[in-house]
DNA sequence: GTAAGCTGGTTGTATATACAACATTGGAGT
DNA sequence: ACTCCAATGTTGTATATACAACCAGCTTAC
């Protein structure tokens, strides 16, 4: 398959889905940002959390669930890694609901760090996608979130 | 957390990070294409494939890396994945590069099915996003794959 | 003509995601 | 006070994703 059809291709099922597109650009976005932290081990799902979590003081894994708008399994899962990374601990009955967490100060030093690696990552974003990209991701989120709200 | 602090949170978040609304924008949309495709078995990513199969012919597992823009590790398995539903076939040499994959008599017959599913999903998310929505998805997918192609 | 490198594919490992099933715990209602 | 239900969390299963290491075959350079 030479380019020019490869490219045909491409446009015929980018024209057909939205799904298709969006999936793309999120690809492409979160790669800049996993990279970005990835000197640091930490992964961009993981440094919005712990930035919740920081502005929160402390917050429940439904707290996180909701806040993010996270399934609460995703957020089970990766809570257990970070606690494990010692970057935030998770205290309340083990088993019962209503568990505390909170950034340990590793958490915050990690955040710290991430913070000029993020920075980078965002202009670099910005970059690619040009100022009209970046209103159109702000106001897209915007409608995303309305709706999800009304549910 | 009561409600207030939680939409505040939220804000705050998505005010810091693009990559956070991209990922969100992700979560929704690609939900509303799997769940419609559900009754069938069939996942977003995969109609995409099997689109993009039909309109080629044929296609190596690197044609679809390069045209769909996906990691071939990640078109590697999903293409195992739809051969044992017998969706597709793959010709060539077991390990050798060049292998030839084509869409078989029953992928087809799936593809009929997904096509009323798929333009649901679509319509939905039309009317998730308005006509403002979807042409702001058609640009930034346009900036990110004229980017990508530099490469 | 041979060695080095490129291309194509697979596999190991890790994370994010979704859905379903399950356990637990508090509270609400009677 | 007791029962039932809603909210919380965990776990099983499956897919998508990324990166790295690896193997096989073909091409290119010398």
């Amino acid at each position: 398959m030479n380019e020019q059809e490869a490219s045909k291709l491409a446009k015929v099922v980018a024209a057909e889905c939205l799904g298709y597109r969006v999936r793309l650009l999120n690809r492409v976005i979160t790669n800049i940002y996993d990279r970005a932290l990835q000197p640091i081990g930490l992964k961009a799902n993981q440094a919005n959390i712990l930035t919740m979590l920081s502005y929160a003081g402390q917050a429940s894994a439904a707290d996180i669930s909701r806040v993010l708008v996270m399934e609460k399994s995703t957020v089970s899962r990766t809570v257990d890694r970070m606690k494990k990374n010692s970057w935030i601990t998770v205290e309340g009955h083990g088993d019962g609901p209503s568990q505390t967490i909170t950034v340990t100060a590793q958490g915050r030093e990690l955040m710290a760090a991430a913070h000029a690696l993020w920075k980078k990552a965002q202009q670099q974003t910005t970059e690619l996608l040009g100022e009209e990209g970046v209103n159109a991701i702000l106001k897209l989120h915007e409608t995303v979130s309305a709706s999800k709200s009304k549910r």
